[in-house]
DNA sequence: CTGTTAGCGCGTTCAG
DNA sequence: CTGAACGCGCTAACAG
């Protein structure tokens, strides 16, 4: 690969010349600039981007820690932000990690002069202080500073309210492991049920269970009545619609199963309702906070999205 | 952050000292290795990644270009690529393109110094010539010296043959755009049919046409009768399925639907028949070609997955 | 306007 | 065993 020096030589210049003319190609005689384009041209030369960032002391990579336990829901994700990073000329560093630690390895990992910043995506685990820095994306334990969070407390009660229209009046939540996330799950819950004057069955709240279908297992074995059910996560959904089945329950029919996070709404219709949130709107407020942008993004409210 | 001449330093000591620590610490007083390490803890030092690449040349990054139209195949790729890339201790700098000048362009905006090495997965048109030195991954063109490719007249052949075995006689056929592979899978399904003594219907096969909805909508207008489709990917399954629905045609039992590509066979058990490829072999090869080992690896064959 | 010089942080000689 | 010195490729500050 030709180097500053060797286009240099060849433009009979000096390196810097050549730097001033492929940086910023102001106050430079426009044969002196002919002659390293030129010569740039030739040798096919492009700055070698690694001593570019030595230099600079910036590399234009975004470290991306994908902590989401369902692969599947990180491609929207992954989707999105890449291109809001190459439209902003940053490159993608990328990273899998579903549990506390893994993100705590990759965020040591990756803060070695590597990237720029580091995001840490769709985590339901608590995070580590290491993550600490990062930039939050639909991540649950939102203890850092710079976040872009997801108005979950909308989404159940829109969700709820939905079930309800629906004639279900027994609707089971699966919610997150317990936290502040939860809760605010919980609370949409309980205002759509509120609002309607319809009581509410604690029994009918399932928190912090491995899985979905480990819950309605649960539902199942204690024989607790429920004509629908709420999940935090597409996937989640699909999984317990797939075991309903097998109990012969009708999905939609006896059970409706609803998702609170279907950014995974992939070839068009989805098979079961869910609220779908913007991912462009999503990475355009994580590369706002990457620019040093202000941070008071309201949370984001994602939209109802039924089959048929 | 702290540098390596904070450490030495504070540790007494000069810089190659510090670097012969913690490099291959051989040939260092156990006090002063001591005195280093003990700094290095002290200002949590990290040896900057970018400054050593400068100095190894060599960055220990591999850029990754899906160029996987559907982005949820994706999905396994990237998953299986960054474990092996990381039991490997490199970084996996991601792009997405899905047309042949965005992988050439994201080919060169990777070229800068930045990558050791660069991959293409999952391409389904012809690449371009940037993309001739990458190590290309269940790509058609696979007109590069690297490349993990997939058996497709093998499981064309496997569909096909499973499809007979399910009463199936008028199979139409889906196939790539025209190309090596589209002949490979046109190969593998007139063997199928040859084997069985069963005439060969060229209005079964379509080639090249935009979507399998599209080519779907065209063989339904010809009044072509058919009783199973066979498409080149496990979305495009998907999606001819429900538009099978919509046309009032039982899936499977008035048609089945099989995909020939289903390294996306993700939640338990899969709704189409699929030939689903180990993706950690896939990962494993493409990583041996990037440190240089032999390339002659033989085409990856997948296994036949049913639903129930 | 241009060339020279001095770092950026690290690995690696090469003498001592 | 150790430290001083050089180079990786580039940018920025400083003289001419």
């Amino acid at each position: 690969m030709a180097s500053i020096n060797d286009v240099s030589r060849l433009a009979q210049v000096s390196k810097a010349t050549v730097s001033r003319v492929l940086s910023g190609s102001r106050g430079v005689t426009e044969q002196s600039r002919d002659a390293v384009l030129r010569a740039a041209e030739i040798l096919n030369y492009k700055p070698n981007a690694i001593a570019q960032s030595l230099s600079s002391q910036t590399t234009h990579c975004i470290g991306v820690i994908c902590a989401t336990e369902h692969i599947q829901q990180a491609t929207g994700y992954l989707q999105a932000l890449e291109k809001q990073l190459r439209l902003h000329q940053k490159h993608l560093l990328l990273r899998f990690a579903n549990n506390s630690s893994a993100v705590a390895q990759a965020c040591g990992e990756l803060s070695t002069g590597l990237c720029d910043a580091i995001m840490v995506v769709g985590a339901r685990f608590p995070l580590p202080e290491a993550a600490q820095q990062a930039v939050l994306i639909d991540c649950l334990d939102a203890s850092g500073e710079q976040q872009v969070g997801i108005d979950y407390e909308f989404a159940s009660q829109t969700a709820t309210h939905y079930l309800l229209t629906q004639q279900r009046r027994k609707i089971a939540l699966f919610n997150f492991y317990p936290g502040e996330a939860a809760d605010q799950v919980l609370q949409g819950y309980c205002s759509a049920l509120e609002s309607m004057a319809l009581p509410f069955n604690r029994q009918l709240v399932i928190a912090g269970e491995s899985s979905a279908s480990v819950a309605l297992q649960g539902l199942i074995n204690r024989h607790i009545a429920f004509d629908a059910l709420l999940v935090t996560d597409y996937y989640q959904g699909l999984e317990v619609a797939e075991l309903l089945k097998r109990y012969q329950r009708a999905v939609p029919q006896e059970v409706m199963v609803f998702s609170l996070d279907g950014s995974a709404a992939i070839f068009g219709q989805p098979h079961l309702p869910l609220i779908a949130y913007p991912l462009e709107t999503l990475a355009q407020r994580a590369i706002k906070l990457l620019s040093g942008g202000a941070s008071d993004f309201p949370l984001l409210r994602g939209n109802l999205l039924t089959p048929y």
